[in-house]
DNA sequence: AGGTTGACCTGGACGC
DNA sequence: TGCGTCCAGGTCAACC
């Protein structure tokens, strides 16, 4: 569900709920959504404040008082919100934090594909690409040049370019006007180029949009994005394409749905 | 070693 | 109404 501007927009609305705030207690737990499994999280959290809450690629880093860190991945399905402590709980609340104040932190999560990693103090190396809303070009056509996968598959691989899933990977390439299954190590300069401007271009204007709310995504305080209205080619099969009026294709790539422009994307 | 596939889960949409 | 099938925004481990 959640990709690099969904996350953003979680992150950027749980701030002033979180921020120099201390954590109370742990109310419920999933054990399997803990990783390690078994570490005493209740133990770790209970009155620590919360000095820093970032985003890096689709994780959610909270740096507690005590210079520990912990982050939460949203998978497919997960939320992250704060609520009112007499909210009504929704199915598959995994993780209740009560937080200073009297408000209370919730991740839910119904496919457990998310979940929360404890990382202690250590700057422990997380294998993960550069940010795409940084990226330079050369740095973007070296993590291109050493593959020889089909391009959309390359940019959802998280160890070269952190923060793009099949959204965005998709309205990308239509900006950019590249076909998703060209070998990414045969993109020209330019094409490099136009990618690397459209990716960004596409991710700025979906975190203003406050991300895609396709079926289950809702940011930090538990509204919707509106993104998904501007989509060009996602979960647009047979409808015009908006630089042509071409019927969108949908072909399956890497096992994921590819959604694209024939016209506008020429093999 | 690089690249591809299936598995992990639940729920919603659709067809019969 | 009910049941079966397919699909979903992510990531791994297991295989060629």
């Amino acid at each position: 569900m959640p990709e690099l501007p969904e996350v953003q927009s979680v992150v950027a609305t749980l701030r002033p709920a979180l921020l120099h705030r201390r954590l109370e207690r742990v109310l419920h737990l999933r054990p399997d959504v803990l990783d390690p499994p078994g570490f005493d999280l209740a133990a770790a959290l209970a009155g620590r404040r919360v000095d820093r809450l970032e985003r890096r690629a689709k994780r959610i880093v909270f740096q507690l008082d005590t210079a520990e860190r912990f982050f939460i991945h949203l998978g497919m399905t997960g939320r992250l919100l704060v609520a009112d402590a007499d909210d009504p709980l929704p199915p598959h609340a995994h993780l209740l934090v009560s937080i200073e104040g009297g408000r209370q932190l919730r991740f839910i999560d119904p496919r457990r594909f998310g979940g929360i990693f404890w990382m202690g103090r250590a700057a422990r190396h997380l294998g993960l690409g550069p940010e795409p809303l940084s990226l330079r070009p050369d740095r973007l056509a070296a993590a291109l040049a050493g593959t020889a996968r089909a391009v959309k598959t390359a940019l959802l691989d998280q160890s070269l370019i952190a923060g793009i899933g099949n959204i965005y990977a998709d309205e990308s390439l239509h900006r950019a006007m590249i076909h998703p299954t060209r070998r990414a190590c045969d993109l020209t300069r330019d094409e490099v180029r136009r990618l690397n401007r459209a990716i960004k271009l596409t991710l700025r204007r979906a975190i203003a949009a406050g991300g895609s709310s396709i079926r289950d995504y809702v940011n930090g305080v538990g509204e919707r994005g509106s993104f998904q209205q501007s989509h060009r080619v996602y979960d647009r099969t047979g409808q015009p394409c908006p630089c042509c009026r071409t019927p969108i294709d949908r072909i399956v790539l890497g096992g994921r749905s590819t959604h694209f422009c024939p016209r506008c994307q020429p093999r």
